[in-house]
DNA sequence: AGACGTACCTGAGTGC
DNA sequence: TGCACTCAGGTACGTC
């Protein structure tokens, strides 16, 4: 579930702890997530210093003092959970969500940060720091959608031509990177542009109007520590609370909220992803 | 090259 | 209660 706003959120979590923190030890419980673990990780994990905890859309990379970073994908239910050890004290009895534990790392000044994924679409991989941006899963990102090289023209280019619905075009990460189906139906919503809408049949004045409406979508939704429907919880197990501030997705039947509107929202299937919007104010 | 469906996996919710 | 079924925040990959 967890879209860049999420991600976030928990990227924003770690820091405190594992930021200049040493891995004392790493437990990984199985062989693989969505795929195999790297070689030898706990292995490679353990003694190494995290210098610095970075994101690349929807991706948490932990640089480490070994010359490697650590990369992290939470996929549709991945949770990064942080417990303080307290080791030899209390062992009580597992919690439910300790069922998907698959990852847990122990630092040196004794907290300890679960990697929990029940459907297990995450991933975690290890590759040298220097070459990061290569990687596999990174190389064929687009703009990260807060930074400066995403702006009107740049959207303009990459939408130039698609035949693809505007919220397909959203969605893929080539073109912007970070966006999932929740933000995508706010950000077309508050533009008041139908997800039916063929990218190439959008104005140039309509596509740049959608640059600030992305940024702000995306910051107020960190603000809110992210939205929780189900799976999505802070690093301390908090929920998200933007999902109070939805105005489209999952509203199917209610009345839009933008000014002036009185039309329902509705729900249709586009590539086989739920499409919320209001089919009166979106055009 | 680009568009589309399928697959990966568990769990929550719904209707009978 | 139980069972069958649908749906879920992502994305790589095969096929056309």
């Amino acid at each position: 579930m967890p879209e860049l706003p999420e991600v976030e959120t928990v990227r924003r979590g770690l820091v405190p702890v594992l930021e200049g923190a040493r891995i004392a030890r790493a437990d990984v419980n199985r062989p693989d997530l969505r795929w195999p673990f790297p070689d030898r990780m706990a292995e490679r994990l353990t003694g190494a210093r995290v210098d610095r905890l970075r994101r690349r859309s929807k991706y948490i990379l932990a640089d480490l003092d070994t010359g490697e970073t650590l990369l992290i994908h939470l996929g549709m239910s991945g949770r990064m959970l942080i417990e303080s050890a307290a080791p030899g004290v209390f062992h009580h009895a597992k919690l439910p969500q300790a069922k998907h534990d698959h990852v847990v790392l122990q630092t040196e000044n004794g907290a300890r940060i679960v990697f929990n994924d029940p459907r297990r679409f995450g991933a975690m991989d290890l590759a040298p720091t220097d070459h990061i941006d290569a990687h596999k899963l990174l190389a064929k990102l687009g703009p990260e959608p807060l930074g400066n090289s995403f702006d009107g023209f740049s959207l303009t280019t990459a939408l130039e031509g698609k035949a693809t619905p505007i919220k397909t075009a959203l969605l893929d990460q080539r073109i912007v990177a970070g966006l999932g189906n929740i933000y995508v139906c706010e950000v077309l919503h508050r533009a008041r542009i139908s997800p039916r809408r063929k990218a190439r049949n959008l104005s140039a004045k309509r596509i740049h109007s959608l640059v600030p409406i992305i940024r702000d979508v995306l910051t107020d939704a960190i603000e809110a520590g992210g939205s929780s429907l189900r799976d999505h919880r802070q690093t301390n197990g908090e929920l998200g609370y933007f999902q109070h501030t939805f105005r489209a997705y999952d509203r199917e039947g209610a009345a839009c909220t933008s000014d002036g509107c009185t039309g329902t929202i509705r729900r249709i299937v586009q590539s086989g992803r739920s499409s919320f919007y209001c089919p009166t104010c979106q055009r």
